[in-house]
DNA sequence: TCTGGGGTCCTAGGACCC
DNA sequence: TCTGGGGTCCTAGGACCC
């Protein structure tokens, strides 16, 4: 069954695709950066009362912590877990010089999220043993940034990304040409790509458990129960065949943003007011992209998660707030919200790749002729939001330094005062919540053991520094980062009403 | 236990045009 | 007057992924 057949595909007869996977990415970084957290259980991700697990460190697996999961949950299981909520413009930093490390392996790279790519070693100009190849970029990943990747390689992106799924934590898994079957058969089919609690439950009622009962109950079988795209493809992967390629640079199809409100909202008016905030946030963004779009979504999650989404297509693309807020307006008013609404969101897709100022630029027109409520200011961030102390963020303390909050409550909030390079904890202190000497500030990066080696061109320092050791006594404002990521209050814990 | 936020892709029905 | 088939676009919902 391993030959290459018809217009399914083949799979290579050399372990040339690469599939890397951090480790417990986000966990892996508060880790690194708050030495304090070391080798305990650390859970990243909302900390509101609908919050969920983004990421658990190994130790709060062991608890039986995973990704989805209710946060109130996890709480219950590993109560004396540090939760944390997230830093994704660190992540964001940390996650870009990862792939600027995966761009020197090959020039073709397929990013799948902040802590996952493809690397197809065949389009590189080295022909060197991939495997070779995969034992030198795990240990550059972990110079570089202090954190462990998992790394499988195989002759398809099926197999690779199920091998390093087996390497995990910190391991490298090659599968070997004529050994695929013998990895894929006694899988259960939730390993497969596309198979979800739904698809499983299916196969289930099917009789089918693992993929050795998908590739025994044949193409025709699967089609009849998933449909055609679904049951064809499952049934190709099932068997080892897949030739998907590593695709660099996938276009964005759409751009979206939402909300879940800490307590149902159950007044019109509030909805109206949410939707134009949510409006506005989703243009900022559409514009921070250079993009615009003809179709403007609306969805709605009620109380009883029943969830539903209302679009309409304009005549042309646009970037225009007012334009945005106006249809997600019309088409949320359309929308029975009886009973109270737990979700809103607003997104643009029909992506164009021009923004208004392009096209009336290429059509010689005057932007000035344009409605005056056009460029309409997109809403600032309101102020109180501002000294919200979220556990996990950064902070600044003018005597003590920097630190993170570690938890607030009745008017105080404590703080940890500790850098990456530390090597013990650091020590903790409470203060008043509005405390004039603290302030947010921006994270620290990481501090790797040995200094990292020449990014790629694009990403290299103006001037190249010459290599020395990190001294540990003040490495923390050299590596201070950047991007401002520590002080916009967390995406994922939006206001209470 | 009670379910985030940001995406992608597929299906299916109806409108509309040729 | 009735009967078509096919293609494309739009809308809505659902499954899935990280």
């Amino acid at each position: 069954m391993s030959v290459a057949c018809g217009t399914i595909g083949t799979v290579r007869s050399a372990p040339t695709i690469l599939h890397l996977d951090m480790d417990a990415f986000f966990a892996a970084v508060e880790q690194a950066s708050k030495p304090s957290l070391r080798g305990k259980p650390v859970v990243v991700g909302g900390l509101g009362p609908r919050g969920v697990v983004a990421t658990a460190s190994y130790e709060a697996r062991v608890h039986g912590v995973h990704s989805a999961m209710a946060m109130a949950h996890a709480r219950r299981l590993c109560p004396n877990a540090a939760y944390l909520v997230p830093r994704f413009g660190l992540y964001r930093q940390i996650s870009e010089t990862v792939m600027g490390l995966l761009a020197e392996v090959s020039p073709l790279i397929e990013p799948l999220s902040l802590d996952e790519a493809f690397v197809d070693l065949e389009a590189a100009d080295s022909q060197e043993d991939p495997r070779a190849v995969a034992v030198r970029l795990r240990a550059t990943i972990r110079e570089a940034t202090g954190l462990t990747a998992s790394v499988g390689l195989a002759g398809s992106k099926l197999l690779a990304k199920i091998a390093s799924e087996k390497a995990k934590p910190d391991g490298l898994v090659v599968v070997d040409p004529g050994t695929e079957r013998a990895l894929l058969d006694p899988l259960p089919v939730r390993a497969l790509w596309g198979v979800g609690p739904a698809t499983a439950e299916h196969l289930r009622r099917a009789g089918i458990a693992t993929v050795a009962e998908i590739a025994h109950a044949g193409e025709h079988e699967l089609v009849r129960l998933l449909g055609k795209a679904h049951g064809t493809s499952l049934h190709a992967m099932a068997v080892g065949l897949d030739n998907r390629p590593v695709v660099a640079d996938r276009d964005v199809k759409s751009i979206s943003v939402e909300d879940t409100f800490d307590h149902d909202l159950t007044d019109r008016a509030q909805v109206r007011h949410e939707i134009d905030r949510l409006a506005d946030r989703c243009v900022q963004r559409l514009r921070g992209a250079g993009r615009s779009g003809r179709t403007v979504v609306v969805k709605v999650r009620r109380f009883d998660f029943s969830t539903l989404t209302r679009s309409e297509t304009l005549r042309a693309p646009t970037d225009d707030p007012v334009v945005v807020r106006e249809t997600a307006r019309r088409l949320v008013d359309g929308v029975d919200t009886t009973g109270g609404v737990r979700l809103l969101g607003v997104g643009v897709a029909g992506l164009a790749d021009f923004t208004q100022e392009d096209l009336f630029a290429q059509s010689g027109g005057d932007p000035a002729g344009l409605p005056a409520d056009r460029e309409a200011p997109v809403a600032p961030p309101s102020p109180e939001r501002a000294r919200t102390w979220w556990p996990g963020q950064d902070v600044t303390h003018t005597q003590y330094g920097p630190g993170w909050v570690q938890g607030s409550g009745v008017g105080r909030v404590t703080v940890r005062f500790e850098v990456p390079a530390d090597t013990a904890p650091g020590r903790v202190r409470t203060f008043v919540m509005d405390d004039p000497e603290l302030s947010h500030s921006d994270p620290l990066l990481p501090v790797p053991r040995v200094l990292p080696e020449p990014l790629p061109q694009s990403a290299q320092p103006p001037e190249p520094q010459p290599p020395e050791p990190p001294s540990p006594s003040a490495p923390s404002r050299a590596t201070r980062s950047a991007q401002p990521a520590g002080h916009s209050p967390p995406a994922t814990s939006p206001k209470s009403r």
